[in-house]
DNA sequence: AGAATAATAT
DNA sequence: CATATTATTC
């Protein structure tokens, strides 16, 4: 039997911001709309090559109310049809520009970089999986994805990068050799990111059909009413606040003192804190290849969150009510 | 839709 | 300044 990592289990309470990271919202200083209008955001900071920035969203998980329901692996959802209709959530408060503050301003107004967490990412996955590779367009992955505020060209341009990965695990796996280690530091840290969600058998072997039994996303609408407390939205208004934060940070310079084509001289040191997991135990060590296929970075992970942090959520939001 | 390239963030 | 990640463009 080889449960291979076909069993993963949900989990998105991996690593979800605090609210006190989200709540705290004192930035009245400047209108988002305003600044934004302004094409200010993160000026690049200081070129010093060494910024003291450590992860401080280690703490035990505060969430606990309205999680984010969406896991897979639950077992469910057997029926890999098309998304006839996802729901409500596509745009339903999409409104990036908006967050917590004035959520009037959503004009004009370009949306902050995405961030792709782990979380995120799995919906991806699991999205992709349930359509099948050749399903597995932008455009469909974004709907059953039914995350609010994402768009086509975040699922295209992330889907790139995921292709990339999945050709290098190919590589990796088919030729051989390679003792699972990634082979460029570039390679290695984009792995970080895929290796957090466990990649379906099928999509590395092209013409191999996902095991019977083996279900892909058991989807659930995010996002429900108002117990939206993280979801991708989240994630962007967490962003937007931020990047006000940063604004303010340049001290209220002059609003109107922008010349077109000349910028204000931004120097200062901006932080940012992205819900990213903590880092784990570290516990793979090297010394030679030892094993060539998937990456057991996730293991590492798995261990490390189930061990270290706590997994207890299982379950999520019944979907449709 | 997909790949290449640009921009931006860390 | 280099690298990594996401956005835009072709």
């Amino acid at each position: 039997m080889r449960e291979d990592e076909a069993n993963w289990f949900p989990r998105w309470e991996e690593d979800l911001p605090s609210p006190e990271e989200l709540m705290p919202l004192s930035q009245t200083l400047i209108t988002p709309d305003l600044a934004l209008a302004f094409d200010i955001r993160n000026p690049n900071s200081s070129p010093q090559h060494q910024q003291q920035q450590q992860q401080q969203i280690q703490s035990p998980i505060p969430i606990s109310s309205g999680q984010l329901g969406g896991g897979g692996g639950g077992g469910s959802i057997p029926s890999p049809s098309p998304p006839s209709q996802p729901h409500s959530s596509e745009f339903d408060s999409a409104e990036l520009g908006s967050g917590n503050l004035g959520d009037e301003p959503a004009r004009t107004l370009k949306r902050p970089r995405l961030v792709w967490t782990p979380q995120l990412h799995k919906r991806f996955v699991d999205a992709v999986a349930h359509l099948g590779i050749k399903n597995a367009v932008p455009k469909t992955i974004m709907q059953l994805m039914s995350v609010d505020g994402l768009t086509r060209e975040n699922v295209a341009s992330h889907l790139q990068k995921y292709r990339l990965y999945l050709k290098r695990m190919q590589g990796l796996s088919a030729g051989g050799g390679n003792g699972g280690g990634p082979l460029s530091a570039a390679d290695a840290a984009t792995d970080h990111l895929f290796a957090s969600a466990p990649v379906p058998h099928h999509f590395l072997h092209p013409g191999a059909r996902p095991a019977p039994g083996d279900h892909y996303l058991p989807f659930v609408p995010v996002l429900h009413h108002q117990q939206q407390q993280m979801a991708a939205a989240a994630v962007l208004a967490a962003q937007q606040q931020q990047q006000q934060q940063q604004q303010y940070h340049q001290r209220q310079v002059g609003q109107f003192g922008s010349p077109p084509g000349g910028q204000f001289e931004h120097g200062f040191l901006a932080r940012q804190l992205p819900a990213q997991q903590p880092p784990p135990q570290q516990v793979h060590r090297m010394g030679g290849p030892v094993n060539a296929q998937i990456p057991n970075y996730v293991e590492d992970l798995e261990s490390a969150t189930a061990g270290g942090g706590r997994k207890v959520l299982t379950l999520f939001p019944t979907g449709y009510d």
